[in-house]
DNA sequence: TGATTGTTGGAACGATCGGTCCATGATGTC
DNA sequence: GACATCATGGACCGATCGTTCCAACAATCA
């Protein structure tokens, strides 16, 4: 109630974060995000326009912060790198929510507005990018053949990193999901006898 | 508008099934059913009860649709069906909703009551089984190692399934998508030189 | 201190939500 | 042909949706 903002604006994104994963674009309602980030309306609406703008900012802001968690795992061989970046994916099994807001928004698209859309998408091709790149180093490096797929290995991949994300949903446990990414790996030729 | 229905069931589960493909649960409303089955709300709440009980038949009458799906393709070696398999879940590229209904259930789950919850982790235990099925026949074919981790693989494929029904949303190409199916093939080894 | 600035809480808006209800009217049975 | 049956269309319900608006207020600057 004065003349500057009274909310940090890093902790509404990210309870906002928490909201649009649990709930979903369409099912988040703006009561559950004043709620959740203590805004009041008038405030969310003053600094984010409405609930599209919002979804927008927190969907780049998440694809920042899922970016650094990927860069997280960033030395060694790069099937060592492919293989930490899925792992970075499992979920702590703590009280975080499961699952990525790309993916989830992805699939929710049909939903979304334009901005929406393109924000999403932006997002899973950030991913794939990222993931595409470690692949690239393998190519580099030798650990893969020169004429590897670039493309179909990052979609695939892109794949497997939202089945990490999203099986705990479907009742996976954190102990599958680990052997899981060891299958995904096999589809990496192996390192050894080159 | 007499002593018996009005309506084909098929037919109506089957325009519900588009809607909530498109639209997921929560945002598929009543109005958006009605006018896509062709059913009046009365019809529709007498014969289903209320929104998530025809969620639940529905999801119930997708999976097995999906189930028969998969089913075609039976013949040939498990390798063979495993790719062909995933194969049948490319979209059409015509008027088709692309993505796959369970996977789309299964992310928007913490929405999803207890039975919509249900019916959702049961389809994709069924689609699991049955990707497991060809893995334990490749198994029993000796096209793969007696101590192949069936579980990790059927996940693992499932994962590769779903990434195929949703990736168009994420702007992925036809082509793309079959060369991640060769990608994620990969991962079962090559039938040759055993 | 008085005027200005700009955020804030909360009331209120029309629209739409999921769900209920009843009069209507065609059908099948006697 | 009279009756009972039952799906049907459409009006209607309270609740909640996203959004707008305004009075109240603290901080800043003169």
């Amino acid at each position: 109630m004065s003349g500057r903002p009274q909310f940090d604006e890093s902790i509404v994104i990210a309870a906002a974060i928490d909201v649009f994963k649990q709930r979903g674009f369409a099912a988040a309602s703006i009561s559950d995000l004043t709620e959740a980030t203590g805004l009041s309306r008038s405030s969310l609406y003053q600094r984010f326009g409405d609930k599209d703008g919002l979804f927008r900012e927190v969907l780049a802001a998440y694809t920042e912060r899922v970016l650094q968690r990927m860069n997280s795992a960033q030395s060694g061989t790069a099937r060592g790198r492919m293989e930490a970046t899925l792992h970075a994916f499992i979920s702590d099994g703590s009280s975080k929510i499961a699952g990525c807001l790309i993916a989830r928004s992805c699939s929710e698209i049909p939903e979304l507005s334009d901005g929406g859309t393109a924000a999403a998408r932006k997002g899973a091709s950030i991913q794939r990018e990222f993931l595409a790149n470690i692949v690239r180093q393998g190519i580099a490096t030798g650990e893969l053949a020169k004429d590897t797929d670039v493309d179909a290995m990052a979609w695939h991949y892109l794949g497997v990193l939202q089945a990490v994300s999203n099986f705990p949903k479907a009742g996976a446990g954190e102990a599958v999901i680990k052997r899981m990414i060891d299958v995904a790996m096999l589809a990496w030729p192996a390192p050894a006898t080159n």
